[in-house]
DNA sequence: ACAGAACGCTACGAAACCGTATCGGCGATA
DNA sequence: TATCGCCGATACGGTTTCGTAGCGTTCTGT
């Protein structure tokens, strides 16, 4: 990864996106505007529009900025792993910025199909991290080769996303581990016999 | 209940509340506007804001009035009360006007006092029925007495809300009774096995 | 039938946004 | 330091939405 020194262009672009992603975090897509990005931003109106088309094409932006890749743990617990996987998620893309811009961003997913793809697109990269690590955990015998992954994602990512989303509390770590063991008790292996 | 002839201004009134849920549900709160809802409800803006002082009045009123109450079920089997418990909250409360709302609804929360209550209100009183056929079975001793209500309720609502808020999917019948199935595992007392 | 209440229609001013045009100024580069 | 490219500021026309006013019409209860 090569530094450079940020020109004066690429200085003004990333600044709107930063102001925009704060905006979409505060006040949601909807009431997000061009005007309110350009005070906060410090960038001119007309100089936002040098850069991005449409709100629109700024917001997908913005938000795609906002990515977040999880460290992957592997230590060979798939109950550790389980743990560390969905703590950093939640942590990362339910916190903070990324976190209050979720609802609004899901909801204006619906009726925009490009939004609509980058939020699919960031659920199903958070599936991932736990279907690798669950994978894992059956390549080792430590889970059924029949195990149903996909249900087996959703019963573990479901109450947590529930829990931050819908009842608007914080996702702690006893949530987190008591999920994973309530799970884990139906699916896991009675005893390694071997 | 006595069933009474509707006034004429009873009817504007209603039929203001069918076009403002409808037009939630197709757009979003944010996107709903009073000009649209005149022309849906075929109601006259004049007489719009004679019954209600402002929009948010207006949404609110308009999705209170979508409240589900489900049937519930007391047949003895934790089991077969929990299904059919999240089966039909499930069906009513995701699936059609109601279950297209819910995004922008929850979302609209965040910023206003008053639809947050309602949202807050509507949640807890689903978690309610669901902690009402828990509670019983703890009675029955088909669940011990110790057993986390609050945390058994979110680790079943939590993967059918996921499933279709956050991915987008059906919540069929057989993920309600997987999701059940694999949570009472860990929970079940081991006798009964009728 | 009649009086009052409620509604429909049209129009309006105010405000918020959008996206663009114009022009002046700063800044990187030769 | 001269030049060209990019930015900032202001202003503008157009559109949408809000909430209200005025006035004629239709319903409703007595």
């Amino acid at each position: 990864m090569v530094e450079t020194t940020p020109t004066r262009s690429e200085r003004a672009r990333q600044a709107v996106l930063d102001a925009t992603a704060d905006l979409v975090a505060e006040v949601g897509v909807e009431r997000t505007t061009i005007d309110e990005i350009a005070n906060r931003s410090g960038v001119a109106k007309t100089t936002i529009y040098r850069h991005f088309a449409t709100k629109e094409v700024l917001v997908v932006e913005a938000v795609h900025a906002c990515t977040y890749i999880p460290v992957v743990t592997d230590t060979g617990s798939l109950r550790n792993d389980l743990i560390s996987c969905f703590s950093g998620t939640t942590k990362a893309s339910y916190d903070g910025r990324l976190g209050n811009m979720m609802l609004s961003l899901m909801d204006a997913a619906q009726r925009d199909p490009e939004l609509g793809r980058l939020v699919r697109a960031q659920t199903d990269q958070r599936r991932r991290f736990a279907t690798n690590v669950i994978e894992r955990a059956v390549g080792r015998g430590d889970l059924p080769a029949d195990v149903d992954v996909d249900l087996l994602v959703t019963l573990l990512a479901g109450p947590l996303v529930y829990t931050k989303l819908v009842r608007r509390q914080r996702v702690t770590d006893e949530l987190v581990a008591a999920v994973v063991d309530t799970v884990l008790a139906r699916y896991a292996v009675p005893a390694t016999t071997d």
